[in-house]
DNA sequence: CGGAGTTTTGACCTATCTCAAATGTTGTGG
DNA sequence: CCACAACATTTGAGATAGGTCAAAACTCCG
């Protein structure tokens, strides 16, 4: 299946995977299926009966509010899973929601148990991917903790433009996401208000372009600076093979 | 071993593990060591050789900023685990700093995947609790992203509380916790100034108090009610045992 | 007693928020 | 192909939460 290339472009880096390997896992996924943008894939405090691979396009994974506020916790790209916890977890603590046109592959979560038992190297990968999705959790965490509104935004684009990255999008300097100034907002604690004035700012400065429905970054170089962004956080050769014994 | 008493409160609840898994958990604890206040139990950027289970104690897992402020990410209390993910990655991306006297179980890292096969209950209720690790970054990016001083500082100190009681701690409406305001500022995203102002406003009310070196939750239900506090992000029989085959 | 770390204070500054309204944009049905 | 609704962006003005600076006071130890 030649939709799996933004898993094979993020795993290929770690070699670890055989090809048997890869044979297993396309046998996990039971179907296929095709969402349109703004539907719930995981909605909070409803029992999650799939895992579902990312295959193209782009969600958000958010909290609600008391208030009605939403915080975006992440951004879900290609090459995600959505919900490899749910096998686990009885519900779900947070709402995935598209906001593109989606393809996601899914398999059933009462399989993932029997997938650590039967294929270790495949487990072993997903719990790369599970500390990944933690790594960038806590990023964001320091993002939204300690950094400025400018800097903030900026650390935010070039993080979403490394993640995909790896996974063999944005050929150019340039990123191309669905994101408008609210879903921004939303994922950096900003009003949207403050978001926009931030975000013309940047844009004065030549660092970022926005074309209907799409974000580009002009100037990596100077949004890194700007950022102070370091990337070793999502470096796709992390994983440590040295003290596995498979 | 009686000091496992945080995690046999813990984990007890999910109904899931005989005297035999516990006898082979306990197996697995190589050695104990007694940490001082104020040591770095993993570095940023160092290979990680253990993985460490708080018997007691506390510490606190942060990332430093170029410019050195710090944020912390996540507090470290008896019943977790620190380190969890180290077998998997090369290096640490954060720094975890005890901020008491520590008593910590300490396993090899390269263990735990072997584990993952030889005990697989065992391996789901590490799994678990990774989830609710990350379940807990994620309750603190919507903390730190979408509330405002005051709640945020309550819903923290509730949580801490929570963390606590669920592993048998804080038999009365008390925490007792080694946090100053330093540390509670960086784990809001406040400075350290304001993040006095607004502890006092607290106090003034009668929600909290402090003892040198401690602090007291006085009155949990106003400080719950201020802070919109929804435990089941926390909730310690979350597991979902149905669909799982074992 | 001295020094390091922590807490407290006050004054002032500014980043960010709120409110309210105008302006654009996009997709839909007639 | 227009008109309208729904949604997104933009603007300005005024309010405020929270930051910064600098210094004093307190606490804890050795």
């Amino acid at each position: 299946m030649d939709s799996y290339s933004p898993f094979v472009h993020r795993i290929k880096k770690l070699e670890l995977l055989d090809s048997d390997d890869f044979a297993y896992a396309e046998s996990l996924i039971k179907s296929e299926i095709i969402v349109d943008a703004g539907r719930f894939i995981i909605d909070a405090g409803n029992l999650q009966k799939q895992i579902f691979f990312v295959l193209s396009g782009w969600a958000v994974k958010y909290k609600t509010l008391e208030n009605g506020n939403r915080q975006i916790v992440n951004f879900v790209l290609p090459g995600d899973i959505i919900g490899m916890f749910s096998p686990i977890f009885q519900y779900s603590e947070h709402t995935v929601e598209s906001i593109s046109t989606m393809k996601l592959g899914c398999f059933p979560a009462d399989q993932l148990v029997s997938t650590f038992r039967d294929a270790p190297r495949l487990a072993l990968v997903l719990a790369w991917m599970a500390g990944q999705d933690e790594r960038i959790l806590e990023e964001q965490i320091v993002r939204i903790g300690r950094r400025r509104s400018a800097k903030r935004m900026a650390h935010l684009l070039i993080e979403l433009y490394r993640r995909l990255r790896i996974c063999g999008y944005t050929r150019e300097q340039a990123i191309i996401l669905p994101v408008n100034q609210l879903l921004l907002s939303d994922a950096l604690g900003l009003s949207h208000i403050h978001t926009h004035r931030v975000f013309r700012e940047l844009e004065n400065h030549q660092l970022v372009e926005r074309l209907p429905g799409r974000l580009i970054l002009q100037n990596l170089a100077m949004l890194s600076a700007l950022a102070d962004f370091d990337e070793s956080y999502l470096e796709p050769t992390s994983l440590r093979k040295a003290s596995l014994a498979l």
